[in-house]
DNA sequence: CTACTAATGCTCAAAGTGAGCATAACCTTT
DNA sequence: AAAGGTTATGCTCACTTTGAGCATTAGTAG
């Protein structure tokens, strides 16, 4: 067969995962699709005009949120394919590349109007936040995962139930990064709703109850793909300022570092390697709002960014949580 | 004006940085084309029947190595814009998207015949090799781009030249792993023929004698991305083994280990580094043609990759050259 | 004035890292 | 057979980075 019949133009759409952090809560820029597929998130096709890809999105999402993306990077691109239900026998073609994006905006405060609307983020993965510990959702989560492990045989020495640990985490173990291994896996035992929905077939009442929303097509996944990056991320470019206001607390950081990661993490470390990488410095303000001794305001150094080749928020030790 | 007007269907192009280690030398797959526009990488359009993008590029890859490809990972998606040379006037469209792969396969032999050819990475990056210590072509480039930084005064109060500096690391200072970087730098100071080229200009004779091929297209850039990544990778990462045959000494993984980041490293910290992980288990045999005393065989513990969480060959130090 | 809260300062042991000396086991040459 | 070259391997030691926690400070609320 020829090339030339079997090639074929492929709508290229831009999608968008848009994070911002407010009060210490991670949220998701999310938009209501009305063909009733559900919650998704922006996104667009790539349109003449766009004078690169990420100029295309950047246009793209302002229009819809009112405001302009500051940090914005490449994530991953995925190739939509049609539903392979009954309806598409033998469907082989695909619906669209998409080209999925990371992009960060500092609070959002509520003045602005939106096309769209924040989530928080544990809304959608209840399971990686270990904040306070281990949540209910990730204590049932992780159960489940036993229950399905061990109704299985893999051929590999090692037993699906410690791939399972291992990918989750048995306490101290957690990894962070994790996020988008922790969610495949779960789509893999049919625990989340998308698995089913792929397959044509309507989610069981139960797993629709289980914690976690779902979100239309494949957008949950690049939403944990979006996690996992961003989680990896602070620790060795300071992208976490991104998300900060001019001037802020050393607690104030912590918290979104905090958010991002899902983990508590040891305070007197956290502000050590803060400042031992000269990350931030003084502005000579004090916060007193802060509900005990006020605390020293700092902006971000951007002259870092010239200076340090990696210059990341090390998390430093976790805060050791008596069930974590 | 509406969307659908604007919205327009593309090709969808896959393009493979096909790694491999040879003797010590990093190789990457490259292909000659006919129409006089140099060497590329190999790269075909995204075709029905593809059951996935990574698929595609497998089948795609196989056709025209003859062999499978082991270790295969996204690297970045880059929208490619028709030239806007003389010819194509205000052309504001895309030619394609065209969607960039790193892969790696162990060592290839001679045994195959290929549609392609090996060559040297460090041909086309000349700068980035620095095993034996400052190439000649290192310090020609950095000269250059010293001569460049001089040339401008740029708003930010840090210098350009200490940019040039910081980016290009002065001896003891060089991050291996910012390959990219150096090289848009060097695009942007018009060191590279591409940058000529890119803008319909024919490159002089003295840009054309400076060290580093050309390839067509950005294909020098995404080759510049797959080194950078590449680099980063393996400390963390044990993607090292891919490029390895099954049984093999510490010295041949340091050797690979060096190849890809470009530097000399401590003999006896990079075994330990990996004896302390526990990436390689004794296979009992030896290598006797070491030139002097034999060394043990080792074969990767693929085991590893379900124990550890980022169980990377860290590099350890680097032995200290003379004037790197 | 006291209790509470959060910020900040400081210590200390354990682990990880950079650098280099010393020894072992093969080969080739004398 | 001994000497000398070459590479592999073992081991030490100072220094830095990390994990963890104690102690003190400076506000607010009663």
């Amino acid at each position: 067969m020829p090339d030339s019949i079997l090639e074929s133009r492929l709508r290229v759409d831009l999608t968008a995962v848009v994070i911002t952090v407010l009060d210490g809560e991670p949220l998701v820029l999310t938009v209501q699709r009305d063909d009733g597929k559900g919650v998704g998130l922006p996104s667009g096709p790539l349109q003449r005009g766009h004078r690169s890809l990420q100029e295309g999105l950047r246009a793209w999402v302002e229009r819809q949120t009112n405001r302009r993306l500051g940090y914005v990077e490449q994530l991953y691109t995925f190739a939509d394919r049609r539903p392979e239900g009954p309806d598409h026998p033998e469907s082989d073609d695909y619906q669209a590349v998409s080209i999925a994006y990371l992009a960060l905006v500092p609070d959002p405060g509520e003045d602005v109007p939106l096309e769209g609307r924040w989530r928080h983020w544990y809304g959608f993965f209840p399971w990686e936040d270990l904040r306070q510990g281990v949540s209910p959702a990730r204590t049932l989560m992780l159960g489940r995962m036993h229950d399905w492990a061990a109704g299985r045989r893999r051929p590999a020495d090692r037993s699906c139930r410690e791939r399972v640990d291992l990918v989750f985490g048995t306490g101290e173990t957690f990894d962070e990064e994790r996020t988008l291994e922790r969610y495949e896996m779960l789509y893999e035992a049919g625990l989340v709703a998308e698995a089913m929905l792929d397959h044509g077939e309507t989610p069981p009442a139960d797993i629709l109850a289980l914690p976690g929303l779902p979100m239309m097509a494949d957008h949950r996944r690049i939403l944990a793909t979006a996690i996992s990056r961003l989680r990896a991320k602070i620790k060795y470019r300071p992208v976490l300022f991104e998300l900060m206001p001019p001037a802020f607390t050393l607690s104030d950081l912590q918290r979104t570092a905090e958010a991002l990661s899902g983990v508590a993490l040891h305070k007197q470390n956290f502000r050590r390697l803060v400042a031992q990488q000269g990350l931030v410095e003084e502005t000579g303000e004090l916060a007193t709002d802060t509900g005990g001794r006020p605390a020293r305001l700092v902006r971000f150094r951007r002259e870092v960014l010239l200076e340090r080749p990696a210059p990341g928020v090390r998390l430093g030790a976790r805060t050791r949580t008596a069930g974590a």
